[in-house]
DNA sequence: CTGAAAGCGCTTACAG
DNA sequence: CTGAAAGCGCTTACAG
């Protein structure tokens, strides 16, 4: 059987409301009596039943996260950065999915009504924002974890789109690649037109302003990369680089001009963006802009759990910086 | 404020008892009554209190699950499997991790204790077999998904490891293959017993027993695979074909091949095991034995469910398939 | 078929 | 500094 709070009261001689004393609070007991109850508590190996806790203090320390998909190459970084964090401060994860459409969603919200979770971690909620503004409204503490939308009215953390892209124009410039071909992901992601903009400009800058006719959308997977490429090369366009919004895209790029009998970097240099951990494990390995995916998640999960702690948000919009990882697909050997 | 049983009760002009039957037994309730308490139950949005039931009935409808990393590459798969079958069945998933040391680990048993979850998902528990042993003797259900140890006395999930080992032999073998490189992964781990033997034996059925001198244990990293393939070549020794015990240290062979100026498949072939979501996207594309790990977490999930549900285990130990995905890294084009 | 009451295991005014 | 009692929101014998 299951030890409760008065087992330790009775075992103690003590009242349960002074067990709860020596558990919750930091003063109001005798320091003998409060060795004694710690004494009890020890032996008997006693640990208060989250359920009822919560039940009476109206809170689950625990924290619910929803996310789109588990199988892409990022997300993993992005989980363990949030699990680290919420552990740590002593709560719980609770994991949810919604790619299941209406049916997924509606058990997503009633666990939401029924208190299963005190805030929610939400990864790029594309389908479900009408939903989380809606539950957001009602008062459940929500921190996006968003690199496609522009939402002001959630606390949330991006990294750096902009000045990534930026970086991209910066190192292609650098290494003397006068005519990119953009392989932009879907036009509608506010991320997506960050990348291109400060791309864009940063190439301006640098006195080359983009060819229109090489800057294509496509769908940031890896066929679509590779194919939009091959066509591309079919086509007879020519480019000396190419920037793809996301490392499988890139990595698709990769393909179509190995494929293409194109050498990379000398023909072509491609550079990624995200940093996926396999990455580095490509061939040619892939220069790319890295975003900080555990440290987002970190970051969001800290913002969560201050919200919890009824702090204000000094800052509820985070921007964490990005960074250039130069390797060998546009920096040779 | 959060709607109650008591709000429904006093609207519909019954008693909570009621409500709570309309809720959770399909009988001993009028026809007309139920209508009506369902009416009111839709239009106030009431959601049960899942703490407060959890008390009552003193069980969480939750179930744990505890990884040692969220950034292994094919972890994404069997968390994906295992949340889909934990929520299509309506319970929740809290997530652990344990690689913090006893910091965590005790955070962790404390959650068992505190009853916050009903039942545990752990995926190859190496350092935390003594603790899950320990709670699985005082009554927590428990399930393994577990790759690298045997454990009879947990019910689990795994792959056909000696027949994937086997398999992927009878491929090289096909493919002409007479003297093969083994990159083992750590010797004290079951699974990497079992690849070992299944592949020893096929091939000694093929008329070509291994060269001792060519099984080399490894760590499953991409670095260390690599490194070993280095090595090797550069001691002057031939082989014909790699058969690594993972994906990333296959990884790393393609990379010292590479290096050193051989062909893949021309001069050695190289084959993986896992089937990562990457394995495709490498260059060659990598042939490897794959283990179902979306369906070993489906499996585990829904075997720790019935366990919850009371049902008897028809088996405890569940060995999913493996097979050989062929790709050019063996086949050629 | 329905309800009053006790109980799940805690916390928290309130009183002393 | 300490305790009796009410309350958190449910479920479940028990009685009718």
């Amino acid at each position: 059987m299951r030890v409760t709070i008065a087992d330790v009261a009775r075992i103690a001689g003590v009242s349960k409301t002074t067990v709860s004393r020596v558990l919750n609070t930091r003063d109001e007991v005798d320091h003998s009596t409060r060795a004694h109850v710690r004494e009890v508590i020890d032996r008997l190996g006693y640990v208060p039943s989250s359920g009822a806790v919560g039940l009476a203090r109206g809170t689950s320390r625990t924290v619910g996260m929803l996310v789109p998909s588990l199988t892409w190459p990022w997300m993993g970084e992005v989980l363990q950065g949030v699990v680290d964090t919420v552990e740590a401060a002593g709560f719980g994860l609770l994991l949810f999915t919604c790619n299941r459409g209406t049916d997924s969603v509606e058990r997503f919200t009633s666990q939401v009504s029924a208190g299963a979770f005190d805030g929610l971690l939400a990864v790029e909620p594309e389908d479900t924002l009408a939903m989380l503004a809606a539950l957001h409204r009602k008062g459940l503490p929500v921190v996006l974890i968003d690199d496609r939308g522009r939402h002001p009215e959630f606390p949330h953390v991006t990294a750096a789109n902009r000045e990534g892209g930026a970086a991209a124009a910066g190192h292609l410039l650098a290494v003397g690649r006068r005519r990119p071909l953009v392989l932009a992901g879907p036009l509608r992601f506010g991320c997506v037109r960050d990348r291109l903009d400060g791309f864009e400009d940063a190439y301006a800058a640098g006195g080359c302003p983009l060819d229109p006719a090489l800057v294509i959308e496509s769908d940031f997977t890896e066929a679509d990369g590779r194919e939009t490429v091959r066509r591309l090369l079919s086509e007879g366009r020519t480019f000396d680089a190419v920037f793809a919004h996301n490392d499988l895209a890139a990595v698709g790029a990769l393909a179509a001009l190995r494929t293409a009998g194109l050498r990379v970097p000398d023909d072509v240099a491609v550079i990624g963006f995200d940093d996926i951990p396999m990455a580095g494990l490509m061939y040619p390995p892939l220069t790319t802009v890295q975003q900080p995916m555990r440290e987002m998640g970190e970051t969001a999960a800290r913002m969560l759990l201050a919200l919890l702690a009824g702090e204000e948000l000094s800052d509820p919009s985070v921007v964490l910086p990005t960074s250039v990882v130069i390797r060998q697909s546009t920096a040779g050997v």
